[in-house]
DNA sequence: GCATGATTCAAACGTTCGTTTGAATTTTGT
DNA sequence: ACAAAATTCAAACGAACGTTTGAATCATGC
């Protein structure tokens, strides 16, 4: 079993999967090497292969460790909510916050890597490395179904294509807020200093999905708004666009 | 200049162009290799390095070559718009489709490579390498500070820190939608075969982006919301996540 | 029709990659 | 204390990477 004596166990394996775990963030996957990652967890370049076995593997438990607790807080969340609303249906801020909250935690987990595994998270959402997008699927099913039942209690109107919609909405821009997307500097066109904690982001988030989630079905204006997309389609596609 | 004769000029930029699209959107950057886009593209490994100089500059062509006319047809769309409503303030949706309608344009290229772009573009944003962190705000920088002058006037109500994080938000659920982000599979659990056009997508994704961008503010319940975050942490931090 | 420039091509360059090896070193069990 | 197991280490492996080279091939203008 190999089990550790508490105290001192050989923290080469923590060190390699906190600087995976940073190095993953900064530069992507592919873009990392195990020397980069050994370097930075001043760990021998073998270490990787001997505790891990591959740089494949590295990866999966750079995800697993931390994917795991932070889905399993959201159902314990979402369990929480249903049994004191006792059969009611539940308000729909509820719900995306169960999604949301538990994100803020592990951005305070006391270890510190927490904030960094978001972003990377954020990322790993649309990276195209198959080990990435064959793993999170699995953890994320059944957090996936859960929440599908409890907004679609808590917005019975909604037809169930239209909510599967509306929730990938709400997962890219989950995905893309913890990631740190600044990528199109919307913030350099106007100060957002000292109200990046993830506390007031999550004051913001939360009210934006919520009325996505709610907003009134597109059928009854939907027409229009089509046909005025098509001819402007047909008008932008008539110029040269320069 | 070399001024090809319009009927035969050499294809090669061209096909390694789209091959390279692919390509990139398929692997990611850094996982594609030049081998794989001269295999693609069916042209010798050197002609990347003679016709481009380098993968770098091959990957900053790829996204100029779309991305530059995606914009001006969504700034010529604000403009039409702006027009017509002379000194008015725009409804939300309309905005929002002046964002998200040029997309579907893109998409329909006669040449066919439009949707493949999108896909790319949606997983660039969020790309870690240098040169597209690097080149993408520059593209964007006028199309931001167009639309959140539009979205100011049509929600005078919203302050200017709370906007900036509603267009986040935004460019959050449309670079994921895009990117055709199913790697949660929530399609897995709810069918969505033959309503994914593009066409569809939009008729959903605009009004969820305007209900959220028109959400009421947080403040007036943020407080109570707040604290029972930081309460279910406390709980669910005590306990431990499996 | 031939000289000139543009393009393609096979081959090789040096570098870096993930992984393996086998000996040295440390930790553990008794 | 000592044998056995676990871990670390320096060094090297073959493969694949982006790029360069110089000759071969193609197109063009006079």
């Amino acid at each position: 079993m190999s089990l550790r004596s508490s105290a001192s166990l050989p923290d080469t394996r923590d060190r390699i999967l906190a600087a995976a775990e940073t190095l993953f963030m900064e530069r992507g996957y592919a873009a990392t090497s195990l020397r980069m990652i050994t370097a930075k967890a001043r760990v021998n370049l073998a270490a990787v292969n001997y505790h891990f076995g591959s740089k494949e593997s590295l990866i999966r438990e750079v995800f697993e460790r931390r994917l795991g607790p932070l889905n399993a807080a959201r159902l314990a969340y979402l369990d929480r909510l249903e049994d004191k609303a006792q059969g009611r249906a539940l308000p729909v801020e509820r719900i995306v916050e169960a999604i949301v909250v538990p994100a803020l935690q592990v951005s305070r987990d006391p270890l510190g890597g927490g904030a960094v595994f978001l972003r990377l998270l954020g990322r790993a959402i649309s990276e195209p490395a198959s080990y990435v997008r064959e793993t999170l699927p699995a953890h994320y099913r059944e957090v996936i179904i859960r929440f599908k039942d409890a907004f679609s209690r808590a917005l019975p109107h909604v037809p169930e294509q239209d909510l599967a919609w509306r929730m990938h909405f709400m997962f890219g821009a989950m995905s893309y807020t913890m990631a740190g997307n600044d990528a199109l500097q919307l913030i350099g066109s106007c100060q957002l200093d000292g109200v990046d904690d993830a506390e007031s982001i999550i004051r913001r988030l939360v009210p934006f999905l919520a009325a996505g989630l709610k907003a009134p079905l597109a059928d009854s204006q939907a027409r229009r708004g089509s046909i005025a997309a098509r001819k402007s389609i047909n008008a932008v596609g008539s110029r040269k666009a320069a």
